[in-house]
DNA sequence: TGTACATCAGTGAACGCGCGTTCACTGATGTAC
DNA sequence: TGTACATCAGTGAACGCGCGTTCACTGATGTAC
């Protein structure tokens, strides 16, 4: 079928992973077997050990590079003009056009701080999050006495839960989500305004 | 090693439920396997087919016993003085002492509700939330503005994004949780308020 | 330019595993006469 | 009370499946002389 040169331009680790990706997107990530993406991707079984030592590792750099998608689609949305809200809202909409990545990317991902005296790690979609709140406070759109990494959570938790009960309990049912949720994070980021007593003490 | 008698009470359907819940908690809702089921409450493999007619009716009834239990967690906290507040908590705290029931309830639960107006139906966890949320803005710690479903459904997203993040990506993060997370809730509670502009319009 | 050798991506068969489910059967119990 | 039969919970072996991983190997490519 394909030409020896096709074949050759093929063989790459992108191309498995593009392929593996694929496979996670049509048949959701629990049920990923090296056997078929190795199928696919016209290689044997055992071929795919050239490039990744075990299944494990094929699933963490899918994890990994969901999580950068997820970064840039937040980074995206941090550039409007509310950026807070936006952010959120971003985040439940990449959970929903991309579900099987969401799932893979919590389900394999774990944090790699410990406490919050551990600093924060580059451009991940939390590290974002962080600065935007930061930058809230400055310009008095939030409470100063309250501690950014408490906004961050607090809001990180409501958008998350959002995505999580729609792909999961919620699938299926049928409203305008779309402002309710505009709303929820309103809400939430109106009970964190300076002059609203502070609800979470530092 | 068993007498006959010991043995004929053991096989009831209740203790084939008992043994099974036993493994989920030990060793996880997605290994779960009928062999193992049945080997540990004493059967053959085909045995449990006289009690079940596939592993999805068994794993379907264990949810839907994990979900009563929730309801009960939740139904008691409502009967404090901030019952808002306490549901969310204890919802909190039933998914972190609960973690492989509350994955496998939500793995498999679906809402039977598929829109607004449809009828909340009986005692299920997002009916008492929703009890509740009537009963603050009837004695007006919530604004009457704001349709009731909507409130419940902020509430519950933030505190099960919570559950969830702690259960997965912030597992092993430790900090002092429990006053953030009631700071989140009251936060959001107060964005809720009469007086403060309705972010959510019905 | 030709030959001998080393490298190395990739193969194919096999290993050993556990899974859910089916089915012909057994053997104890209950029932009818 | 004893016998013949029906019921039925439960068994054990087998089916057919797919999985991740290993390993001796091949055959094309690159390198050195």
């Amino acid at each position: 079928m394909k030409s020896p040169r096709e074949r050759r331009q093929l063989r790459t680790k992108e191309h498995i992973l593009t392929v593996a990706r694929d496979m996670v997107l049509q048949h959701g990530y629990a049920g990923l077997s090296l056997r078929a993406v190795a199928k696919a991707a016209d290689y044997s079984p055992s071929g795919l050990y050239e490039y990744f030592s075990s299944k494990d590792e094929l699933m963490d750099t899918l994890s990994r590079r969901s999580g950068d998608l997820l970064s840039e689609a937040l980074a995206q949305a941090a550039a409007g003009a509310d950026p807070l809200c936006d952010i959120g809202l971003a985040y439940i909409a990449f959970a929903l056009e991309n579900p099987e990545e969401f799932q893979l990317l919590f389900s394999r991902t774990r944090s790699k701080r410990e406490g919050l005296d551990e600093a924060v790690t580059g451009n991940n979609p939390y590290g974002l999050l962080l600065g935007q709140v930061v930058r809230a406070q400055e310009r008095g759109a939030l409470s100063t006495d309250l501690a950014p990494e408490m906004v961050s959570y607090a809001l990180w938790a409501l958008v998350h839960g959002i995505a999580t009960l729609r792909l999961s309990h919620l699938s299926g049912f049928r409203a305008d989500f779309e402002s309710v949720d505009r709303g929820a994070i309103t809400a939430l980021l109106q009970g964190l305004r300076p002059g609203v007593s502070n609800p979470i003490s530092p």
